[in-house]
DNA sequence: GTGAAAGCGCTAACAC
DNA sequence: GTGTTAGCGCTTTCAC
């Protein structure tokens, strides 16, 4: 690959100016057009890593999200990329698996390969973020509070799980179930409340702590939690789903046993973009998880254009799909 | 960040010793031990930009992929990450949106940031890698060809449009249709091969003109072909799909014309993670999209490691998971 | 507006 | 086994 130096040469100019073009500082018109010509003689394009290693920055933001597996996360990372892309960096998707271990290895990664600034995801409740923050390096969380006084993008959790409970509540359902997540997610913990709190107030006779199930973020954690509930001598007629993984596996498990959706009410958080489901049959609390991306991009690139405000939480509003059929009595 | 002069210092040693400790090469026991306690002690990592400068290579490999929303690709990027993590690499993650320019763009970065290698799935057809080829940096094409004399890992496509058709003709349809993507990918190419011949030899009456449609590999190309196909005059009975997302599509159509599986015969090349399905309606021809990444990383890193032997292409074997449940007739 | 030159942090010759 | 040193390709003062 060409460099700055057979550029400069060529274009019998100094290696300074050069890299004036290519950023797009002062140079005259006849150099400016002199250096393109030997750059695209040459097929030189800067060499990035010696950009990096002087100017102390990469133009690489990394995005670390726990399951890369899932249509949520992925929607994610869609948005940030997209933002990402057109103002000229590119993203690291890191897939941290949940565990922390991993993240951490990921976060450390970013400081040494001295990353742009951080999208966060966290893997669990609370991740160390000493170190990335002590380099000045910008993170903004997603998804989840970190307990870090930084930038974050959230969605409304307990409005989700209210407007999911009483979705069912009003169908008619009377014995509503909910399936959680890990006890220890905050996403989790919060949805729950906004079921809690609807059936308190209008199922006050319900057993919430027999309705109320914790379980993985996963297709097996909603079903194995579904199973189980089926199991209660007294099932539940209605379930929410805490996320769409969740989603999948109880509607999986009810499926199997007959019981097919609005047979047993079902409402989930989150969007069921690849289920073969008549789409009125189950209602969905959708999150906006692509805008989410788009939004944590953009508080991310203003950080790293110098922005110096005090740290600002966004609020995702989620939108209500109900369920329109109804079940048979 | 602390530097390895700092480190030196500390340590009473050379920088170069550190930087052999940290590399693994000959350092006596007592030094080793002495820098790791400065190292540890002013929190050092190693600055992978200055690194990748001076070695002219990162450890970083870019996976470009034509839609990071596709399960399938999401699995094989999972496979990939896994392998390249345990290797001590990190994996960029580059949606090329199936756009050649956006493509163009990712190929170019890599380069321009020393990539240590890239696994591609191209966008289209032809894909121009010259380029990076030129720079000696290793590719290995995963999916689909590139028209390269490159390590490729590829799906028996041909044989899952085989074996997807077969088992929708034994379990008695007589007019099966075929909905295979975008006319100019190989896959999708491939696969409509194996059902085409299947067609010859078993239902030689069918008109395969009509019941063959391209279309776009996404839920919604799958949704307007299958709508297309119903609304033959005399519809196909059974309706391969020529990947996980036109899978979804026809399902979800069939679902509202109350065509459900298998009063519609379905085979799907592909895996339906998501689904809510009874895995018993539909014929499932697996691809190992896992499986695909790790081979690929594998062979990448074979590669980086310098490895100079003649181009392979490893063809990985499908696993057809036959619908149990029969049409009523 | 332009050039000369230092230096980002590391690695790899080379010398001992 | 260990230290000295040059240099990877770029950006950025500092002069002019």
């Amino acid at each position: 690959m060409a460099t700055i130096y057979e550029v400069a040469k060529l274009a019998g100019v100094s290696p300074a100016t050069v890299s004036r073009v290519f950023n797009g500082l002062g140079v005259s018109e006849e150099k400016t057009q002199a250096v393109r010509d030997a750059a695209r003689h040459l097929r030189f394009s800067p060499n990035r890593t010696a950009r990096s290693l002087r100017r102390q920055e990469s133009e690489v933001i990394a995005l670390v999200i726990p399951d890369i597996e899932n249509p949520y996360f992925t929607e994610l990372a869609r948005g940030v990329e997209d933002v990402a892309q057109k103002a000229g960096y590119s993203v690291v998707l890191c897939n941290s698996d949940a565990q922390i271990e991993k993240e951490a290895r990921y976060l450390q990664i970013a400081v040494a390969e001295h990353m742009a600034g951080v999208i966060l995801a966290a893997a669990a409740d609370h991740t160390n973020l000493d170190d990335l923050i002590a380099t000045g390096r910008p993170v903004v969380a997603v998804d989840r509070g970190t307990g870090y006084d930084i930038d974050g993008v959230v969605m409304a959790n307990r409005a989700a799980g209210t407007a999911a409970t009483e979705n069912l509540v009003d169908a008619g359902y009377r014995r509503v179930a909910f399936i959680a997540g890990p006890e220890l997610i905050e996403t989790a913990q919060e949805r729950a409340q906004g079921w809690r709190r609807v059936m308190a107030e209008r199922l006050p006779e319900a057993p919430v702590d027999e309705l109320l199930r914790y379980s993985s973020f996963q297709v097996d954690g909603g079903r194995e939690a579904m199973e189980q509930l089926l199991a209660m001598p007294e099932p539940p007629d209605a379930v929410v789903a805490g996320n769409n993984l969740i989603g999948v596996g109880a509607i999986q498990v009810l499926t199997e046993h007959g019981l097919t959706p609005p047979r047993l009410g079902v409402a989930v958080i989150g969007s069921l973009p690849f289920t073969t489901l008549s789409p009125s049959a189950v209602t969905l609390v959708r999150l906006p998880a692509r805008h989410m991306g788009v939004t944590a991009a953009k508080l991310l690139l203003e950080r790293i254009g110098g922005d110096d405000q005090p740290a600002r939480t966004v609020v995702l509003r989620n939108e209500v799909q109900p369920a329109t059929a109804v079940r048979a009595v």
